[in-house]
RNA sequence: GUGGGCGUAGCUCAAUCGGUAGAGCACUGGACUGUGGCUCCAGUGGUUGAGGGUUCGAUCCCCUUCGCUCACCCCA
């Protein structure tokens, strides 16, 4: 057989983890600070769960999901997202009955059959959270903080924070209604697409990237204007706190979203420079998902983050690790001794990696490449004078260790 | 699903008019009998993505197919 994986599938290798482990260790302490509680949600769910809540008519739905039968014949669904999945568990499971917001939060992979393209592949992973059970617009701001929060800790550069309100159901039907009139008339000057979206989903002809399209559109009213008096209330009340917190954004109207659940405030963060899916973050309020569900009436806000697209602003040069020891040895006693202090020092909680090669040359040259800052050589000399010796990589500087005292003058230098 | 670009060593890439494949990096070893980075030398490594066609002869030209990639659609 050929060792080739799936299209659009990735291997994440050793060369690239530490990037990834950077990522997800600083969203568990900015998510755990704020009180969110981790909830691992299954890869798999009943078919209905994603197409009833993203929209039977969306894209998702339409075409990108791993959809199949189980032995049983039932339909199951590799998870395109993860909001469904966590409004689901958070019905099946009565958490809408403990303390509101419920704050949870996610990290794994996700499954669209899309064409893989930079920035977009068939399994991408996110880190999403969720909360639920609050309508108050505090509760948005705090969440559009706690996600800028994490950027900033992380140093991001260039990004740029997109909010826009798309109102409650009510609005939103007078708003296509006022859109679909605006756009009858210039219905010859746009795209086919924009065409067929005219009649499936006016309000994506607003995310068209055609330069045609843009300028048709161009004095298109805002659906900001449509909003009812609650909406527009709420709205300022967002826009207010993230004054308070200066957090800077940019209205967008544009921002329509492509799953139908979201209502009120929907939000991205955009990349600069990263090609074509530039979007690293986005997520919005859902007020009726947990009632189409099944749960009680329940208003809730989430985002996800697109793991590939952060990892891709990372800076190569990152970060430096605590020094650590790296043993050499020649011959079986001195082996025997070399992988004994291995483990000492282990339990001591110092890193400490162990040699192998014929030469005493192979194994300082891999010392070399791990980066290590000191290596300890126990050849059958040392063994005979009880001596080790003790090099600093980068002084080139050598000691005489008494070898029956190695471990504790180890400690002394590493710990 | 649609369109463009590209497939040669593990990686990045050469190969003149069509003449039977080469370099750098990496890896292993040596120069330096037990001391890394620098230098020099050597070695390992190829179904030129696959299949067919034209030709005395194809990495090169033609067809088919597969893969990768970027973009559209859409999305994180």
């Amino acid at each position: 057989m050929e060792a080739k994986g799936i299209k659009g599938f990735k291997d994440i290798l050793p060369s690239e983890i530490k990037k990834w482990q950077y990522l997800e260790r600083k969203a568990e302490e900015v998510f755990e600070n704020a009180g969110y509680s981790e909830i691992r949600i299954p890869l798999m769910e009943f078919t209905e769960v994603f197409s009833r809540s993203i929209g039977e008519d969306t894209d998702i739905v339409e075409k990108e999901m791993y959809t199949f039968q189980d032995k049983s014949g039932r339909n199951i669904t590799l998870r395109p997202e993860g909001t469904a999945p966590v409004v689901r568990a958070y019905v099946e499971h009565g958490l809408y009955a403990g303390p509101q917001p419920a704050r949870l939060y996610y990290l794994g992979p996700m499954f669209r059959y899309e064409r893989p393209q930079a920035g977009r592949y068939r399994q991408f992973y996110q880190i999403g959270v969720e909360a639920l059970g609050i309508d108050e617009p505090l509760l948005d701001a705090e969440v559009v903080m706690m996600l800028w929060h994490l950027f900033e800790k992380m140093k991001l550069n260039d990004l740029e924070l997109q909010i826009n309100s798309l109102g409650c159901r009510n609005c939103r039907s007078i708003y296509i209604k006022k859109l679909k009139e605006y756009l009858g008339d210039k219905l010859p000057l746009l795209c086919p697409d924009c065409k067929k979206r005219y009649d499936v989903n006016p309000l994506r002809v607003l995310d068209c990237k055609r330069d045609q399209c843009r300028e048709s559109t161009k004095d298109v009213p805002g659906i900001l204007d449509s909003l009812c008096k609650s909406c527009k209330e709420h709205f300022e009340d967002v826009k207010g706190y993230l004054g308070e917190l200066s957090i800077p954004f940019k209205i967008n109207q544009r921002i329509v979203r492509g799953l139908d659940y979201y209502t009120k405030t929907t939000f991205e963060v955009i990349a600069k420079g990263l090609g074509a899916q530039n979007a690293v973050a986005a997520g919005g309020r859902y007020d009726g998902l947990v009632e189409d569900m099944g749960g009680p009436p329940t208003p809730g806000i989430g985002f996800a983050i697109g793991v590939e697209r952060v990892i891709s602003l990372i800076q190569d040069t990152f970060p430096e690790q605590k020094p650590f020891i790296y043993l050499t040895s020649l011959g079986n006693p001195g082996h025997a001794l070399s992988i004994k202090l291995t483990r000492q020092l282990r339990d001591a909680g110092i890193k400490a990696e162990l040699g192998y090669g014929n030469s005493l040359k192979s194994q300082m040259k891999k010392a070399d490449k791990s980066g290590a800052k000191f290596v300890l050589i126990i050849g059958d000399e040392e063994i005979r004078k009880g001596l080790g010796i003790l090099r600093d990589m980068d002084t080139k500087a050598q000691d005489n260790i008494d070898l029956k005292q190695a471990f504790e003058i180890l400690v002394k230098r590493l710990g």
